[in-house]
DNA sequence: ATCGTATATCGTCGAACAACGATGATTGAA
DNA sequence: TTCAATCATCGTTGTTCGACGATATACGAT
């Protein structure tokens, strides 16, 4: 499992794509991990990565980069908010880092929105 | 409009009170706006706030300070940050301040986390 | 084995946050 | 008018955030 049969956005496609929202249901989480997922997007660019990961399957941190006016630590350090939060997952793929969008985490922010 | 068909849970009610979840349809808000509305929940004492004012319609500042393990002004605080977010309304009455969800803003809210 | 690339991490700095006590402003009651 | 109550605001302190450049690590290619 290591050639695709794919146009190669960027880079090659290993394991991060799920089908796109695929109706998870989930229990709302108590109010500590509610408020750590929202404050996990409360801030623009994190947004933005978000999106950039829900539109292209690509999820190269590189190309995180190139899409943000930060500089490269920056956008790591917001990587690694998101992950520690649980809404994106990296898998290291070479060295470079692989991001995508954790459905499941997504999930639970959602979950947790819509009863309020 | 001034007398209430209510047992008062703690004092009169003027204004504060909207049709409960009258469905309300709202365009996604862009990413600065929906960063700061997710800022604004993302601590656990500002969701127990806005859990409050859904559960009850009291919604008087001291009523809410009874209820959280935190200094007077540090409730008055948080009832700002949630107020300049939009998310809750609050309006001088008398000697206190009747404070209230605001459901414009709590579906920006939702509509933003919902189209993630 | 060495080199270059891609990322993460570290150290720093200024700004914003969270909490508190104390003070001030405003209102209703005495 | 004076008093008590209610709440916001101020000033302070310690903590966290956001951004950056510089450095370290890990891997692929030469």
């Amino acid at each position: 499992m290591t050639s695709v049969p794919h146009p190669t956005p960027t880079t090659s496609i290993e394991e991060c794509h799920v089908p796109p929202e695929a109706g998870i249901v989930v229990a709302p989480p108590d109010d500590e991990t509610l408020a750590a997922l929202a404050k996990a997007i409360g801030h623009p660019a994190r947004l933005l990565i978000l999106r950039l990961l829900a539109d292209r399957e690509t999820c190269i941190t590189g190309d995180v980069v190139a899409e943000l006016p930060l500089a490269q630590s920056t956008v790591s350090e917001h990587l690694r908010i998101l992950r520690e939060a649980g809404l994106i997952r990296g898998e290291i793929e070479g060295p470079r880092t692989r991001y995508c969008i954790d459905a499941g985490g997504l999930a639970l922010l959602k979950a947790g929105i819509t009863v309020l």
